[in-house]
RNA sequence: CGCGGGGUGGAGCAGUCCGGUAGCUCGUUGGGCUCAUAACCCAAAGGUCGUAGGUUCAAAUCCUGCCCCCGCAACCA
């Protein structure tokens, strides 16, 4: 009999810039929900991958002045180094630039269009020029473009349209029928009004840009996101290929796993596009919650440092994946600050789960040098013990099937803190004092160890980095079926052990904070607070240039950001600056400013920035200043 | 009426879908223990569940109004 299949995928990211915490969370979850079903004996099928495609890769590879694909490229490289150091064992990582999902793609298209779910028509919206959208009526502010204020253009353009009004019955009739389809039941319900509220055909071609699947018979049309990015759940499979075996045995996908700004296309466009191609939907939506940081507690003081890299680099993988995957509700968002970060892994890891370990071979060594006798007798307390092992590992069944990984390691943790508890019951370190004891504290012991095998193998799904160090300090081989964890007492009752490295040292939560800070904060300042002295040619590697303002305004929703057009000699910057608390955009225009010139540019709350102005502050940004200078000189003017 | 999240002991959260003794972690205080990573174990203090009303035998939970906070996705370039 062959083993029942589970397939179960991340969204596809798109590439443009670092992977933060957020992309970390999902893959992370993802893992341990492949990982957990793989030891449960399902044959497992785990996508990740890219989505490489749209006019936004385009011009920001024109800007660096490579190719799109050169420019992704980069940036999968760093990606595949991401899952690696966090320990992702995907199956199949998917590119949207790979040949085989360039040909599906256009097959999926063609096939639509043959059969009258996709139509040519024009696209008539309101678009704003300067930042190359398009809105609908509903975005407009007093008419004007919800970004930047200014008015907007009523544009045609060819596109074609998906038929998605068409599939809204079979939809809504499709989530009647499953009420578990999208989860949790918060997003199901509003995906629920979204689509009561009528849908409309959805425009599934740019003209804009060239980087995507070009319609093979419509030159100068490229297949948009929707199409391209979705399918890849599909494609990835070998979909519309030469062999579809993978296909047939594992679609449709028991679950998609994603945050929860994109469970919309994932529960609404995408089985829409299912239907129309005739495949059956996937048995699952899941939209777990955002990592969100207080802003009141966001200041540099406190310093966060949010990159996975960084984090998993200090603290382990392990540590990194337990925190995110147990301090935060799944469904809901949560909070993250370094103080949690650091008390969660003292508590939980250094002083629950790496102590046990410790006391545990410390005291085999100690009282039996390092190896158990045979003869053992029982101890109080430990029926409840067994018991309480094969509960605990149902608990982790429930609530895995559940997607509550949070709940999972609770119960696990609670297990580790009851064998804690044992240690104190029992009191070893009494029972040794009494020869005629010891058979009692070999038992103990052993129970001890044997809990141990039982918690390596629980947790293994969300740190499988550490079970296998557990068993190597206690010298244990072969027996770590998932199913062995509910049977206590697999484990021969002469264990010996080698002594290991501590598993998780405990952190001193003031110093990390301020290293932390430093990661984060210190590479940034602009104030001049150099430890090292710089020759003359390191300074001359900053471009300086004299800068007027032609225009500026305030940055929709920041209290701090202004957005100036800075013209410096034959060219205008957009550049924006953490000044808004100090200058009015009126005062800004006219004045003449000292610009870095050749400063990487940068996305703040997703407007492009290329440059800086220079300012002086006070410490705490209490007062500031813009750099002026002393006489009149043309923009453009170099400054050195 | 843009979308969304939230208000529960000092802090961070769970519980809300499906009403039935208000729970967890951290912190604090007191105690125990000494095998262990200043760790482990026990106990205590601390909450009229944002607010006003409604439904109900019963409301943190359901309904209505109001108030307040936060986010719109990456850090002031």
């Amino acid at each position: 009999m062959s083993k029942p299949t589970f397939y179960l995928t991340t969204p596809i990211y798109f590439p443009n810039d670092k992977f933060h915490i957020g992309h970390t969370y999902t893959t992370v979850a993802a893992d341990a929900l492949a990982r957990y079903k793989k030891a449960r004996g399902y044959d497992v099928k785990f996508l990740t991958g890219t989505d490489e495609h749209g006019q936004k890769i385009e011009r920001v590879a024109s800007e660096k002045g490579c190719t799109p694909k050169e420019h992704v490229d980069e940036i999968v490289k760093g990606v595949l180094e991401l899952w690696k150091l966090m320990n992702i064992e995907n199956d199949i990582f998917i590119r949207t630039t790979d040949d085989y999902h360039v040909r599906a793609v256009a097959k999926i298209f063609r096939k639509l269009y043959d059969q009258g779910d996709i139509y040519k028509s024009t696209y008539s919206g309101a678009y704003c020029t300067p930042c190359e959208s398009y809105f609908t009526k509903l975005q407009l502010v007093d008419g004007n473009c919800p970004d930047c204020k200014r008015p907007v253009e009523t544009l045609e353009e060819e596109s074609y349209f998906f038929r998605l009004s068409k599939y809204q019955d079979a939809l809504i009739k499709h989530y009647k029928d499953n009420p578990e389809f999208v989860e949790p039941v918060s997003r199901y319900n509003e995906m629920m009004g979204f689509m009561q509220n009528g849908l409309e055909d959805l425009s599934v071609t740019r003209t804009s840009h060239k980087w995507g699947v070009p319609v093979e018979f419509d030159p100068g049309h490229v297949v948009y996101v929707w199409i391209d990015a979705l399918s890849n759940y599909i494609t990835a499979l070998g979909y519309m290929s030469d062999d579809e075996s993978e296909y047939k045995k594992y679609w449709p996908a028991d679950v998609h796993l994603m945050a929860k700004e994109i469970v919309r296309f994932h529960s609404i466009i995408w089985p829409a596009i299912l239907m129309a191609l005739g495949e059956p939907l996937p048995k699952k939506i899941f939209g777990h919650g955002w990592i969100v940081f207080n802003n009141a507690k966001m200041s540099k003081s406190i310093g966060n440092v949010v990159d996975p890299v960084v984090l998993a680099g200090r603290y382990g993988a392990d540590a990194l994946r337990y925190f995110i995957l147990r301090e935060f509700s799944f469904g809901q968002d949560g909070n993250f600050t370094n103080e949690i970060l650091v008390n969660r892994i003292n508590a939980d890891l250094a002083n629950d789960l790496g102590n046990l370990l410790s006391r545990t071979v410390g005291m085999i060594e100690k009282y039996f040098g390092g190896v158990l006798p045979a003869e053992q007798t029982d101890t109080p307390h430990e029926s409840e013990i067994i018991a309480m092992a094969r509960e605990t590992a149902e608990a982790v069944e429930k609530h895995m099937d559940a997607f509550a990984p949070h709940e999972a390691l609770s119960s696990i943790w609670s297990f580790v803190s009851r064998i804690n508890k044992y240690a104190d019951e029992t009191q070893p370190w009494v029972l040794v004092k009494d020869q005629a004891n010891h058979p009692t504290l070999a038992r103990v012991l052993y129970n001890m160890t044997e809990s141990l095998r039982v918690t390596s193998i629980l947790i293994e799904p969300f740190m499988p980095g550490t079970s296998p160090e557990i068993r190597r300090q206690l010298n244990m081989s072969g027996i770590f079926t998932w199913d062995s964890a509910k049977e206590f007492g697999k484990l021969p009752h002469t264990v010996s052990i080698t002594k290991g490295a501590t598993l998780f040292p405990r952190l001193e939560l003031k110093k990390e904070l301020e290293e932390l800070t430093g990661i984060s904060g210190g590479a940034q300042k602009t104030e001049p607070e150099e430890s090292g002295e710089i020759t003359i040619d390191e300074f001359a590697k900053v471009e300086l240039k004299v800068g007027v303002v032609l225009a500026c305004e305030r940055v929709k929703k920041s209290d701090k950001l202004l957005k100036s057009q800075v013209k410096v000699g034959d060219e205008t910057r957009q550049i924006l600056s953490g000044i808004g608390k100090f200058y009015t955009p009126e005062e800004m225009v006219g004045k003449k400013v000292v610009v870095v010139t050749n400063l990487k540019p940068a996305k703040l709350m997703g407007q492009m920035s290329q440059g800086m102005l220079l300012a002086a502050s006070t410490e705490g940004d209490t007062e500031l200043t813009l750099i002026s200078l002393d006489g009149d000189i043309a923009d453009g003017s170099e400054v050195r």
